[in-house]
DNA sequence: TGGAAAATCAACAAAAATCAACAAAATTTG
DNA sequence: CAAATTTTGTTGATTTTTGTTGATTTTCCA
């Protein structure tokens, strides 16, 4: 129904989308391209409703996201649309799985757009309304009560659903690497959370940038379940030295 | 699926897909072959749809964007802004209210962004996530199995959840107006989660644009529950005189 | 309200991509 | 093995896109 009209297109609405609004030059100076191609492709995306135009700028009409958690996920961007490229080459069509809530897991799910017949079990309301859209998918969305600055949920019956499921990837974030300690979060609930995902499926795929292996301001004290022999960790850095004993047993992969 | 047309197509079609967009020349180096033979193969493969062609670039159909859900949210989206807009000044911030699936309700979520300390219970993932993720607001998402085209649950627990709930407002939309049959809607579940809506509201609003008023391509046979005496109708135009006696009971507020 | 700065638009020349036609190469067939 | 058929690469004409320039409109601030 919608198709492209410039090779530009698909781009422009996903950075739109994703930025919620930018500046015509700004985009032009991200591209690579003058600022009147951008107006030139712009306006019939924008004739039927993809984006919308206003004098200095171009804003999503779609952007379902908002301050606290779409700050969060424009922080170390370029990182995270790499890992969740590389996340999406590992997932095939009809694959199964789970996916927690962090922003990195939000990308991931952004990206997983491309993929068919998915059935995909998250507790994050954000991931279930972006794939759930997808003719052919196969969404359940675990849990009632949501959780306000990112939309996730943590009650009983998240967990229930959870339990429930067997899938063959389970898809899991964290706030910080440390050597010994491994793979460290802030809150109990997203600690219970991952243990039920993996308990579940049949491989674990941890994604985390490069910042996430440097100390964090706000340290998270908490340890993510151990990740299994023959798991996989997809990162955009080759890790430092000091963790190469903590991630000797799993499968690491490099974007970008 | 359709028979090849050459020994390269399966080869084309796969790296289409895996990199969303290249160019003809990008392509034909990869692959060793000239430009010239990539258009010849892909103009038969955009015929029939398996990737889509536009000046300068190749681009797969399986990155998808705009869904359906989302493409619909465009249809008449002046109507649905102006009628949205006219919502949310009717609820208050600490107001509490259900959400349905339609794709006003989704605008109406979105312009909703601006109220506070709304608790808000809803059978839609992505009106769930939109609102979940504001500050103060208080989100329950019922329901988890999602609907593929639209994310919308009507599962027994979202019924369950709805059940549970008491609120003052109840947001409904319909697909058409009729002068004798009142709302019309496509779906007996949606009709089912209506009722079970406004039975726990003290006062419902019902969102429709003028388009509903015409008789619709696909017509939709089942009627949503009467409206109560004092129940809000919002819409955009002056209803036709034919509508008179039908919404003789409600208030009615016209939108810009 | 006036005026400066920024953003948008219109038009044109340069560059890039596409197409059509034909010749060379490869493949199939008798 | 040669003829027929299909596929592929090359060339030049044609079309489309792109960046630039300067005029026009909109926004912003005093």
């Amino acid at each position: 129904m919608t198709q492209p009209t410039s090779k530009y297109s698909e781009e422009i609405l996903r950075r739109v989308d994703m930025m919620g609004t930018v500046s015509v030059q700004e985009l032009s100076q991200i591209m690579g391209v003058s600022d009147q191609t951008i107006r030139r492709v712009t306006r019939p995306l924008a004739e039927r409703g993809a984006l919308s135009k206003v004098h200095g700028a171009l804003v999503s009409t779609k952007s379902a996201l908002d301050p606290p958690f779409l700050s969060r996920m424009s922080l170390n961007r370029e990182a995270k649309v790499a890992i969740a490229h590389a996340v999406v080459e590992i997932v095939q069509d009809g694959d199964s799985l789970t996916i927690d809530t962090g922003s990195t897991s939000a990308f991931i799910a952004q990206m997983l757009r491309k993929r068919r017949k998915l059935t995909v079990v998250t507790n994050s309301a954000f991931v279930a309304s972006t794939l759930a859209m997808i003719p052919g998918n196969n969404v359940s969305m675990a849990g009632t009560q949501l959780r306000d600055h990112d939309g996730a949920s943590f009650d009983r019956s998240a967990f229930q659903v959870v339990e429930r499921a067997q899938v063959d990837y389970c898809v899991l974030s964290a706030s910080m690497v440390h050597p010994e300690s491994g793979f460290l979060i802030h809150e109990q609930c997203e600690v219970d959370m991952a243990f039920a995902m993996m308990n579940c499926a049949s491989r674990s795929i941890m994604a985390v940038d490069a910042s996430k292996f440097q100390t964090q301001a706000r340290k998270p004290a908490l340890r993510q379940p151990k990740l299994n022999k023959g798991d996989i960790l997809v990162t955009n850095v080759t890790p430092p030295d000091a963790f190469r004993h903590m991630l000797a047993e799993l499968e690491i992969q490099i974007a970008e």
